[in-house]
DNA sequence: CGTTGACTTTACACTGTGTAAATTGACACG
DNA sequence: CGTGTCAATTTACACAGTGTAAAGTCAACG
């Protein structure tokens, strides 16, 4: 999956990893990333065009690392509607913690730089399409409350990151009550009382 | 309210008004302002220590033009808790996109600007405030699904300027679509259904 | 031994913020 | 009428950080 993965450019992405986590939000210094991956600053463009791929490269990487795809694809394995979007909060919303740092960072940038616009236009869709699919099945048994396009929507609001951040680092929220939440939410008011 | 009001301050709020609000997120350049504003860049920093706290300004200047006291004070009428809920997130709902285009510039910078941030925490503790008001009244009539805290943090959350950026911007919905959508959420989570 | 490739080193162009100081012009007061 | 004051202009510059360019180093490999 990955274009190139020579040691250097791994190293480079690790060093990015770290300091985007350990300062979610706040674009690193390419100096700096530099410095942690101990290579100099004129390597890294050696490697990636710019500040910006590299972050979306860090993001890609992390993908990666964890596997998400896989665990995504366990979720799909639950026939029932309730149980696929209970696994699916589950899934996502537990993954965002993992990621929160590089990704706050593209939504960051995103505002004012194309490319970070772009590729975090493409993951946020991707995760749109996870939406609507852990609805399918709830759709087919007739228990959505919504025309499947805004449950849909209000799905992917709920687990936007935006929403994780807000709860859980702006209200203190544990994960797990964050979690409970969501889904106690989500069951409300996108799936019909009686079934 | 204005620490100060002389046209030339008036004027440069204004222009930072206007390129705030035609590039949300995207913190307009100081001369940019300056030539909107037909004063010399310098003459920004006559007026403001620096563009951060231009930014706030801009943010203080809306709400004294606006008037949102009176407006959230208006919501406070209402006796009945279900009432005063919908009547809050009507108003505060209806606001977001008056100051959507200052208020997304002040929340990208807060990630790397302590100033920002500081500025913007505080609008967004008012914000609370204003939520855990709006459900007094339900709490008082028992009809709080949720322990105060947890119901004022989701109420907070639903309410907040992500939220409604991505329902209307990244989803596409009409104003109204959201604001029916965000007050039906909040009956179904909040408010004991059989009274 | 010579070449190739990855990386380093040094230097520089460019953008934008913020500081500093001298200059202009209007208005007000004695 | 002259003088001071205040707002704003003009010009210049320091500084940070990204990205470009090009020459130099060094090890591996044929």
């Amino acid at each position: 999956m990955s274009s190139d993965n020579s040691p250097t450019r791994i190293r480079i992405l690790k060093a990015a990893w770290e300091l985007l986590e350990s300062n979610p939000g706040v674009a690193a210094r390419m100096s700096d990333i530099a410095k942690k991956a101990g290579v100099s600053r004129q390597a890294l463009y050696l490697h990636f065009p710019n500040r910006t791929e590299l972050f979306v490269a860090t993001t890609k990487y992390q993908d990666e690392m964890f596997g998400i795809q896989d665990m995504l694809s366990t979720s799909r394995a639950a026939t029932d509607g309730r149980e696929r979007l209970d696994a699916f909060i589950e899934v996502w919303g537990n993954y965002i913690p993992k990621i929160f740092g590089v990704a706050k960072t593209l939504m960051v940038m995103q505002a004012t730089d194309e490319d970070a616009a772009r590729a975090w236009g493409e993951r946020m869709q991707d995760m749109r399409e996870g939406c609507a699919a852990a609805l399918k099945a709830l759709d087919r048994d007739r228990a959505l409350n919504l025309d499947r396009d805004s449950a849909t929507d209000l799905l992917w609001t709920l687990l936007s990151i935006p929403t994780w951040e807000h709860l859980t680092q702006m209200c203190g929220w544990p994960q797990e009550k964050y979690i409970a939440q969501i889904i106690e939410i989500a069951h409300k008011t996108l799936v019909k009382s009686a079934g």
